[in-house]
DNA sequence: TTTAATATTGAATGAACATTCAATAAACAT
DNA sequence: ATGTTTATTGAATGTTCATTCAATATTAAA
């Protein structure tokens, strides 16, 4: 009665993490489209119907995917976002440093990324997951911008957005560079174009 | 000897590409991932085995899918980029405009480019596909804008980059957008990003 | 300790999958 | 006209797929 974290909902749960994981480290290796229930099952040394009995179907494995993979996303971000919310001044190296630090997350894969982004365009609930964390996303760094004295009496709502602009599409040029030299050229040509962005402003107030 | 196009080849040519474009369209319906060899057959009534007969594997009919899509994508900025390559002057909203009519193109699909994009991560074909494709877009951009007397100073390979993270990032943001009115308005805003990079450098000079 | 609920197993299901093959039809070259 | 190449067909292959089910083991509640 008192206890409503049993032993019998951990077991659920521990058991429920360890097949979306496991779906996702196994998307991971051989991409979305070729990662069945079979093939998790054999990754975890269970049998099929297992992961059938937590997740009655696949579509339902798949969103949950989602939200393990939105969860790792905002955990790349958040904090970051919410330490910059809490400082007094507003150091504008050091946000956008923090913004692209996705580069260090090896919990984080791209393939993964895009293949569930692609699925928002036919499905309505993904579509609705992925939009709300990137409102959520936008309205927190927004509110950090508003600390500040200069950029908090322009547009931040606006420029928060076209941070995130440049962010998004810097990474979508990154993913296709496999020199390691030639990635941090151009990260840094990224990062200072944020900056800009925020010099920009600063200087037209 | 003569004709090496001989209707031999024509009815080839005829068949593969009508297979590659019922490809497609049924990945726009259905999804990369669920678009089989047997529903493309279905839909152009025949049977599957002719459409093993041109494209002896899948991998293969999936490598002509993405040639398919970098076209189309190519299609979209080529005929922008190498008009506005002849024009005298630099008509800075023009060039913009051209550069977001991807609004337009209802022969694109983003939930299938996406699909394949993240299908570079693992297939090094593909990936050197888009790496070429990307490659050459900002290259006629860079030409283009070497062209303009003010901006031809400066570093247009970096301006060109600059310009196509927002594009693409952009774009990123669109794909989550319903609404049509907020859809038009975001697109301006990001027009208007883009106007700025350009001024920017203007005003350095 | 008995009962009820949940966790786990392993075997089985039919559908869909990419692919193969032999046979026929059509187009082409001579 | 004849022979050769190519296009097309339809049936069959074995594999993998998501899913179902009944049986057993484990855990929680009484």
């Amino acid at each position: 009665m008192i206890d409503l974290l049993s032993m019998k909902n951990s077991i659920r749960a521990a058991r429920e993490s360890e097949i979306v994981e496991g779906f996702y480290k196994l998307a991971q290796e051989v991409g979305l489209e070729n990662a069945s229930i079979a093939k998790i099952a054999k990754r975890l040394e269970i049998p099929p119907s297992l992961i059938m009995h937590y997740f009655p179907t696949k579509d339902i494995l798949i969103q949950e995917l989602i939200t393990f993979i939105l969860e790792h996303y905002q955990l790349i971000y958040e904090p970051i976002l919410t330490q910059l919310s809490t400082s007094k001044s507003l150091d504008v190296d050091n946000l956008v440093e923090r913004l692209f630090s996705r580069e260090w997350n090896l919990l984080f894969d791209d393939g993964v990324f895009y293949s569930c982004y692609a699925l928002t365009f036919r499905n309505p609930t993904i579509r609705e997951a992925y939009k709300d964390l990137h409102g959520a996303l936008r309205r927190t760094l927004d509110e950090i911008l508003q600390q500040d004295p200069v950029l908090g009496k322009g547009d931040t709502e606006r420029l928060a957005e076209q941070i995130f602009v440049v962010v998004e599409g810097a990474y979508y040029y990154l993913g296709m560079i496999d020199d390691r030299v030639e990635y941090a050229t151009k990260l840094e040509f990224f990062k200072q174009q944020v900056i800009d962005l925020l010099k920009v402003v600063s200087v037209g107030e």
